[in-house]
DNA sequence: TTGCGTTATGTTTTGTGAAACATAACGCGG
DNA sequence: CCGCGTTATGTTTCACAAAACATAACGCAA
């Protein structure tokens, strides 16, 4: 009464980040949280919401920002809410792109990917 | 006399990861050690080779094996040259499907990856 | 039966990224 | 001018993955 028939495929989470030198990292985490940033208008309502320290988030936005040319999130203190912080411009387009590079890479990659699932469930259709 | 033109590309690496449940990921780790061991013929010496203790090695070796239905890497000890491994057939069709699943991704992501690339550098195009 | 290189594991130590904890500054509204 | 919620930052503690270190087993060849 609970799961219908044998495992329908177990879609495995399909996690892209580019790393640029250093320890500049564009990934899945930062994308969530920018989200979250334009959801909410807020860093630390977005971590709370991901379960994580408002420090930490504070820290992601601040690679993040540090890692293009021009900052993706834009924040103020103080005012009426205490303040807040909302995506620029720039950082519209990167999360944009990289959703975009993700869209794309689960798409192309659905035959790699549907490979792999035959390999972890059972290997009868050889060759 | 260094730098002929405006900034290259400075193409950021892109690494996928796929995690199944639990810890279960299959990332570019694997994959070069996989490609090490069908090379040498050797956990030990694909580890090193990667400058990674064998034990770590192992471990990787032990951990793919498990997460599909069948061992990707077939090995044992003793005998003339001590022993080795090599790759099952399960275990190169994964390196292949993953080596797809990263050559198709790079091409389709292309696009986003340009347009990220643009926001690394500069942001004139706008719109 | 000894030695060699490898696979296979267990135990201890270490390094480091994250969490936890603590403050400060800000600026508006009441 | 005080309080609230937020941004911004520093310091300390902690968990855990990785490294380091240690051994055992294997099987052939000499």
């Amino acid at each position: 009464m609970a799961e219908p028939s044998d495992t329908p495929d177990s879609a495995p989470r399909l996690r892209i980040r580019l790393s640029y030198g250093d320890g500049q990292v564009m990934g899945p985490g930062k994308a969530e949280l920018m989200e979250g940033i334009a959801r909410t208008g807020s860093i630390s309502a977005a971590g709370r919401a991901m379960g994580m320290s408002y420090k930490r988030a504070w820290q992601l936005v601040e690679t993040m920002n540090s890692m293009f040319s021009q900052p993706l999130v834009s924040s103020s203190r103080g005012g009426a809410k205490g303040g807040g912080a909302h995506l620029t411009e720039a950082g519209e387009e990167v999360l944009a792109a990289y959703r975009a590079l993700e869209e794309a890479s689960r798409t192309a990659g659905a035959p790699a990917l549907a490979r792999l699932a035959a390999l972890r469930s059972d290997m009868s259709g050889g060759k």
